[in-house]
DNA sequence: AGAAAAAACTGATTCAGATCATGAATTTTA
DNA sequence: TAAAATTCATGATCTGAATCAGTTTTTTCT
């Protein structure tokens, strides 16, 4: 039997909102007295890929959806809920554009943090700088794992990942409200959207999940992670 | 026709040896006095998935390939020349602990930087600090791409990529001996052996390539640019 | 409420690429 | 240098999941 473990595709970092702590009372006023707050709805942008970069965004309340685009296709990175922020890769030196889009999936309010000021509490103050590593660290790690997850799970291991992840770390709750079309929960997963309908089907015909309208409920989470582990 | 642009699969990030200008001499001599040269052979771990991370690796000179494993499969992330840093996501206060396994893929020397060390330099200067986060973005915005393009770029398109990438990032010739088998193609492409031999195949047989013993020649190119961002 | 549009669903078909099986060529080693 | 082992190569087959085509259900709009 095929055994895949330890990795997920999960599309969620911890602890994304405690590098502000590292401010001085100083420095967090300059963030006060320079932030944007704004409210996107449902389906509005946030950011586009390949814009120019003024700000780094701080996720208040609400879904965001971070993704890669060209032309034609599109890749769902990660889930950004409230408390993530988006942008920190704009922070290099080589380039100041976003690298990402970013889309609201539930209505969202957001802060917008001037990037230049940002830069430049990173470049003073080294433990916030710190904290920020730490972000990105996290943030890679859990690219790489969905990156594994992508390549080597197939279909259903891919859905069962991203169900317990949405009820285990995103909602914190077997029971959830997931503001999606089977067209959005196939971007995320990667799948066609025939393939995310085939394979929920399947799960609640074996009474692993319920799903009634946008409400989802995870009936044999244990199952759905032995499904992601191996299949 | 399908369109795929700017996304490539290539697993080189620039600039990686810059950080270290940052540092006052007394704090390069911190290095000087704890680093720990170290040569390894073609095929030697450099550092195990999993395994306590003692170090960060600073590569010398040589070939390195980075890559996740389970107990089945295994994704190559990055190939690290000589200037390249590796174990940086072990520096996340969640976790020390290698979160990939690195391999020589040629004969190659590096050193070893010890980690406790690096996070006090980190967190003193600033300005450090800022470089290493720029080498964390970098990354970060390589491995998007080569995420993207595995999930979206099909067999012939990858090794297209892949070709260019190691002629143009790694090894700055469109003529290079290539230190890898087939199946280790294979591993870096995200391909089976068998479809990595029949691309290389219709590569040469077009004459896109030539390719005598380890030692590959491109001689279009464009052509392989082309393919790369169609195919 | 009724029409139009969007989303959800289902079955049939197709396809890219993996896997399998086997043989040739090259490299290793004894 | 002969035997063993590895790597390279090629054709046949299989398969997971996308695509295509069409229907039903739900939502939106007037």
């Amino acid at each position: 039997m095929k055994e895949n473990s330890g990795f997920s595709s999960c599309t969620l970092s911890y602890d994304m909102n405690t590098c502000f702590e590292k401010l001085s009372d100083e420095e967090l006023m300059l963030f006060e007295n320079n932030k944007l707050e704004v409210t996107y709805k449902k389906g509005e942008i946030l950011c586009k890929q390949g814009a120019f970069a003024s700000h780094i965004t701080f996720i208040c309340n609400g879904l965001v959806r971070l993704y890669l685009e060209d032309e034609v296709n599109t890749l769902t990175l990660q889930l950004i809920p409230s408390g993530g922020i988006i942008g920190l890769t704009s922070l290099t030196k080589n380039s100041n554009i976003f690298h990402y889009s970013a889309m609201a999936y539930q209505d969202t309010t957001a802060q917008h943090l001037d990037i230049s000021m940002f830069h430049h509490l990173v470049q003073s103050n080294a433990a916030f700088a710190t904290e920020i590593t730490n972000v990105l660290c996290d943030s890679t790690l859990q690219t790489y794992g969905r990156f594994f997850s992508f390549m080597h799970k197939q279909s259903y291991g891919r859905m069962a990942d991203t169900l317990m992840c949405l009820a285990t770390r995103i909602f914190n709750s077997m029971e959830f409200d997931l503001p999606l079309s089977r067209k959005e929960l196939a971007d995320l997963t990667g799948l066609s959207q025939e393939s995310v309908i085939r394979i929920l089907k399947k799960f609640k015909d074996e009474n692993l999940i319920e799903i009634e309208g946008k409400t989802y409920r995870i009936n044999d989470g244990d199952k759905l992670n032995e499904i992601s582990q191996h299949g």
